[in-house]
DNA sequence: CTTTGGATCGTCT
DNA sequence: GACGATCCAAAGG
């Protein structure tokens, strides 16, 4: 296990230090390794923090969002309707509470963990292809809040394998916000089978 | 203190 | 396509 992934090279700091509308394309087809589990990103979505009115941090910092507030490559764990966990990846500069929300993976090894972790019911093209599903798949909850991307300290990275980006990446309006929906913030890749619900309506392709 | 509604998912129709 | 589950952060009084 550990060896396949031994050419995988862990993103730097500097990766997350942009704006989060450049960040999030770039981390399309890049891995999120760890726990004995790996999976592609293959959806994102753009939150640019107190200036956006659909981020947790429209408002200012509170406890919840304080992981935003703090330095790129960071992982924000959020808790919504009652249930699920979230996962974004902290973007720069420190303070001003950007980040990518991770929508959708294609999971690449540890598939049986994810299984175990999903359900036995879930096919597995739906075992990390959401938001929620893709944090329950890994594991991932509220203990991780502010875990490491770089330092991989929660055992959690996202790494490079050489795959690039898409050339052509499909964009929408982000899924399930209720203000400033329209903005094209959410990026994917074309066509594959693991990403979330809504990509036969909007859909415009750079 | 109380109220409100959420960056979702699975199930049912 | 619609809806219920189920908790809690944040806003308002």
């Amino acid at each position: 296990m550990k060896s396949s992934f031994a050419r995988h090279r862990v993103l730097p700091r500097s990766f997350y230090k942009g704006d989060p509308r450049e960040v999030g394309p770039a981390l399309l087809n890049k891995l999120l390794v760890g726990r004995g589990r790996a999976g592609r990103i293959v959806e994102v979505e753009a939150y640019l923090g107190t200036e956006d009115p659909a981020s947790h941090a429209y408002h200012g910092p509170t406890r919840r969002n304080a992981t935003m507030f703090g330095p790129p490559g960071r992982l924000y764990v959020y808790f919504t309707y009652g249930m699920h966990f979230c996962a974004n990846a902290v973007c720069g500069p420190e303070g001003i509470s950007r980040a990518v929300l991770l929508r959708a993976l294609a999971p690449v090894a540890g598939i049986e963990l994810m299984r175990v972790a999903r359900g036995p019911a879930v096919v597995d093209r739906h075992l990390s292809s959401g938001p929620a599903k893709l944090c329950q798949a890994f594991g991932i909850g509220r203990a991780d809040d502010g875990a490491d991307l770089v330092t991989g300290d929660k055992d959690l990275v996202i790494a490079d394998d050489g795959t690039p980006p898409p050339a052509r990446s499909a964009i929408s309006g982000r899924v399930g916000v209720a203000s400033a929906a329209e903005v094209p913030w959410r990026w994917w890749v074309e066509g594959d089978l693991n990403v979330s619900r809504g990509t036969s309506r909007v859909a415009v392709v750079l």
